[in-house]
Formats: structure tokens, C-alpha cells, sequence
DNA sequence: TCTTATTAGTTACTAATTGTAAGTAATTAT
DNA sequence: ATAATTACTTACAATTAGTAACTAATAAGA
């Protein structure tokens, strides 16, 4: 009983952007390229996690892998243009969530 | 390793965007309050589910449940102020998706 | 030479989340 | 008595996520 009203490619991109973890490691490459360890150590995902969301972005298009021979090699993730026009978006979402998300007091020994 | 950075708030907010179907679900009550049935045929979730994701918005102060003691029972959801600021938000998602995403074609027999 | 360090992952395994299908309560219609 | 309707639950299987240890390639240090 699915009369799916739904325009496909929003479907499609709403899969892709709901998987937790992808906007925010897309947030940490709108400040520019970065290495694999430090997008690991800027949010609290799993190495696994996070060579599987790189592998997807890049395959949809919206990040870059670039491939320094150095030892030991080096390999920068950067945002295509379809991954930059999501800037404007990702800001308003963050913006959203200072405005109305609200943290769960720790509850202090006094 | 982490010295997240990251603001707590939107690391909180996202956990929620971001789990499957929520943004959908915000999108479908966007054009007013609509039924649990209705819903559910509009978007390919099931009712486990969605039932599951109404009472994490309902908690979060994003979505309202409104109940008419009618025979049988209707029950109505729609936003909240707060579930209303995610508006201009998820139209440009949608932007977004409708100019970058592109549907894999279905291979047809000819 | 042997050990340690570094980067960018991968592997094996467990835990948590999702999907599927059937069931429930209350009541009216047939 | 049976079926239909709505808004869910429940039980269970399948998929995805989290954790921790491991790998390859090379260099520096003891």
C-alpha cells in the first residue's frame, strides 16, 4: 500500500544523507580537505564506520580522495561542488540545532 | 582520540535528523497534520517504525499528537514551532536532491 | 637486526537497529 | 458470528553499527 507521492531523488538523497554519521563528516570537510584521522578523531565515529561512508560519498559523487605517494602515504578527502552545494544546508541545520536542540542536564553531586 | 570539536547541540540534533525516515516523516506533515495510515501509505516505512519515530519527535518537542475519541479512534500529528523551523531546511534538501541526484536506470528488456 | 612508529585502512565478532508479518483492542456494519 | 477499521504491538529474522585487534609499507632508533 505504497502510492509513493514521493519525487524519487529526494527519496534517494534522503537515504544517502540520513546515514548517520554523513553530514557531519561532510560538515568537517567544508573547512577545507582533511586526512582520514583527523576526520576520525574530530567526531566520535569508528574507523570501519568511516572508510565505509568515505567509500559511499565518493561513489555518489560528493567527495574526493586524493592520493599522496609519501611514506607513509597520505590521502586527502575534499568535497566535490554537489558536496559543496550542501554548505549552505548543513550551516542551516547547525544553526537549527543551536536554536532549538537542548542537552540533557548532567545530573551534579552538589 | 577524540577531542570532538564539535558542537554539542548540533552533534545531538544530528543523531536525530539523521536516523532513517524522520526527515520524510517532518516532510510529510510540512503540508499539515495528517493520520498515522496516511503516513504510513505515503512513505515505504513500516508501522513499527513509524510509530517508533512519531514518539522520538513527539519527545522531542518536534511533532504533536493530537487524539479524537471517535469510533474507531483518530489520532492526528503535526508540527510544532520547532518542527516547523526545519521547513526552509528540508525544501532545500529537497532542492538539493532534485538537481544533484541522479536515479539509476532501470535495465529494461526490450 | 629487531623493535617501534605512522597512516589508512581491514577483519572478526558482538550489539543494536530495521524490516516483516501477524496479532490486539474497541467498536460498528453486515 | 464475521468482517472491517484504526493505531498500534509483538515476535522474530535480517541488516547495520560498534569494538578491538590486525595488516602493509616504510623509516627511524636501539
Amino acid at each position: 500500500m505504497d502510492q509513493s507521492t514521493l519525487c524519487p531523488r529526494f527519496e534517494k538523497g534522503m537515504q544517502l544523507l540520513s546515514k548517520r554519521w554523513t553530514v557531519l563528516i561532510i560538515y568537517q570537510l567544508l573547512s577545507g580537505p582533511k586526512r582520514f584521522g583527523t576526520i576520525e578523531s574530530s567526531i566520535p565515529i569508528s574507523g570501519r564506520l568511516l572508510s565505509e561512508r568515505l567509500k559511499d560519498l565518493e561513489s555518489e559523487g560528493i567527495v574526493n580522495r586524493h592520493i599522496y605517494p609519501e611514506i607513509p602515504v597520505r590521502i586527502e578527502y575534499s568535497l566535490t561542488e554537489k558536496g559543496f552545494a550542501l554548505e549552505p544546508i548543513i550551516r542551516d541545520m547547525e544553526q537549527w540545532c543551536k536554536q532549538w536542540i537542548e542537552l540533557e542536564e548532567e545530573t551534579t553531586v552538589r
